[in-house]
DNA sequence: CGAGATGTACGTAAGTACATCTCGGTGCTTTACT
């Protein structure tokens, strides 16, 4: 692997120089394997995606070779909350102010100084949020820094968050260009493969390091409840979250339920406090400060709670609903038994509550909308998304998904000034590539879901299942799930061991429609097979033996 | 996609049955008001 420039010119930190550092800047008296090897490959300026359990130790990856190499490394944070954390803890590390955020929330004279510090001082790092960096005026700032390291934290919310809710997660490309392309550093604590590719992908990575730990918890209890009706599975969650031991989590899917759920158990007499993006900002904070204290049995959240969590003794993770995917759903409960101690993720399952994920996966775009997006992309280009939307009359977010679709199938072209039409195309042609695009990805989020409705619904041992998910080979008995204690697991590994050979785990496979993909889950009649192009499929091993050549195993063969 | 609220037909009083409508998750930022 040939290092990139940023390593020439300059003496490159030996694997001792960076122990030596971890020690006496930042107290770490062992580096372990996965750490080392992620800092000397940013030290010697490539590019590393870092996907390691919380609690491993991920920060001093960056934070190690950030504080000895010449410049100043910039750190994408998705919250402005964590960007406050992590300042702090590098700053009592390293003694003195070394690290930095700018957001909103500095005023204008603040920004003046913290700017003045970046730029002439000894600051080492910087912390921003992705919308801070697609602002021109930060990135001239920092165009007067030499860059050594461009890290992204929380990184698997590029992928979940960066296609339409945060788009100037797209930008951050172009970002790091503008800033010399110094090695990209990309960190997440769960992450698919589907979902590792993906953040590569949209980081513009090239060729990275892969640091990668088991996702295993083994002190984590699996198990799921099924429901059939609405009313017994609110009633099946209040008696189960009664009859457990807290502090611990509920998450429900909206904000009402989040409030419902808090209500009735405060009157079964438990200190349950509600938690989503709706209440006011000084009752969220409220909220972290007793669930820290331990002055609350249960936090009733929606997705908003969690991400920068890191209290040790949580017990319990209930879902009330299921989740829109297995990512979601490992971080979720990833939250319990950080202590090593047993904890239990349940959870309550109703085939219906899949509905309201499909529902936020979202539906294709209006030809109509994408055609005018296009069109005054092309009759006023280069232009950027704010002066677009004075044209199109659309809502920020609506339009931000009709350019990253358009840009992304190849019609519309990101530059500094803006967004431009391609040289070759057209409307109809990008009308139709960008429903292409749409679809495709479509089609790979409902899979995801499909894959959640796996999980709950499987007779399999739900740890392999959930492992599979992430990549990793198991023997398919852990022995701490409800399928392993109720003896199902034991019979669905029997029938597996039984099958014909070729369909193993992590096989290369192509179909003759879907293309190239990876075998992720196998159960007796049928196999799970992730593709690149359409997402999770369920493939029956009956119909692939009779319909010969619909799918290859081994190595994919070139072309169709 | 599904739940809950609201609306309508029925047929002459008040409630039942069914149709139709509305809403649902994540955070940065900037700007215009109290």
């Amino acid at each position: 692997m040939q290092d990139n420039q940023h390593s020439q010119g300059r003496t490159v930190p030996s694997a001792d120089e960076l122990r030596q550092a971890a020690r006496d800047l930042f107290g770490l008296d062992t580096l372990r394997t996965g750490q080392l090897e992620g800092m000397e490959a940013a030290a010697r300026g490539r590019d590393v995606l870092a996907v390691l359990p919380t609690g491993f130790g991920k920060s001093a990856i960056y934070q190690v070779p950030g504080a000895l190499l010449p410049g100043t490394t910039v750190v994408v944070s998705p919250l402005v909350a964590l960007q406050r954390d992590q300042v702090e803890a590098i700053n009592a590390d390293l003694g003195g102010r070394r690290a930095y955020a700018v957001n909103s929330q500095l005023g204008a004279r603040a920004e003046q100084a913290v700017w003045s510090a970046v730029e002439s001082t000894e600051a080492k790092f910087v912390f921003l949020a992705p919308e801070q960096l697609a602002r021109e005026e930060t990135v001239e700032h920092l165009t007067r820094c030499s860059i050594s390291l461009f890290v992204v934290d929380e990184a698997h919310c590029i992928s979940s968050w960066g296609h339409d809710f945060r788009p100037d997660y797209l930008t951050l490309p172009a970002a790091a260009q503008r800033l010399g392309r110094p090695p990209v550093m990309a960190l997440a604590a769960t992450a698919s493969p589907h979902v590792r590719a993906d953040v590569a992908e949209r980081l513009d990575m090239q060729e990275p390091a892969t640091i990668l730990q088991s996702f295993d918890r083994p002190n984590l209890h699996l198990e799921v409840v099924r429901h059939h009706e609405d009313r017994g599975k609110r009633n099946g969650v209040l008696d189960c979250i009664e009859a457990l031991q807290g502090p611990g989590l509920l998450y429900a899917a909206t904000r009402k339920d989040t409030e419902w759920y808090a209500a009735e158990l405060a009157a079964r007499g438990l200190r349950a406090e509600a938690y989503h993006a709706g209440r006011r900002a000084a009752d969220r904070t409220a909220v972290h400060e007793r669930i820290h204290s331990n002055d609350v049995d249960v936090v009733v959240a929606t997705t908003a709670f969690g991400m920068g969590i890191d209290k040790p003794d949580v017990r319990f993770v209930v879902h009330a609903s299921i989740p829109d995917s297995l990512d979601s759903y490992y971080q979720e409960v990833g939250r319990a038994g950080r202590d090593g101690e047993p904890a239990r993720a349940i959870l309550h399952y109703r085939s219906q509550d899949l509905g309201l994920q499909q529902f936020f996966v979202g539906h294709a775009p209006d030809e109509a909308d994408l055609a005018a997006v296009f069109t005054a992309v092309q009759d006023s280009g280069p232009v950027r998304p704010a002066a677009l939307a004075r044209q199109t009359g659309m809502s920020a977010r609506k339009q931000a998904r009709i350019l990253n679709l358009l840009e992304h199938s190849g019609s519309i072209l990101a530059g500094r000034k803006g967004y431009r039409a391609a040289r070759s195309a057209d409307a109809a042609t990008a009308v139709e590539r960008a429903l292409a695009e749409a679809d495709s990805r479509h089609r790979i989020d409902q899979s995801r879901v499909e894959m959640s409705r796996g999980y709950a619904e499987t007779d399999k041992c739900r740890r392999d299942f959930l492992l599979n998910y992430f990549g990793e080979d198991t023997d398919g008995y852990c022995g701490n799930c409800d399928n392993c204690e109720e003896g199902s697991a034991a019979e669905a590994k029997a029938l597996e061991d039984a099958l014909p050979a070729g369909y193993a785990m992590q096989a290369p496979v192509r179909h003759r429609e879907w293309g190239p993909g990876t075998v992720m889950g196998v159960l007796p009649d049928r196999i799970t097979v992730l593709f690149e192009s359409v997402g999770y499929k369920d493939l029956s091993l009956k119909l692939i033996e009779e319909d010969e050549g619909l799918l290859e195993v081994g190595e994919a063969p070139a072309g169709p």
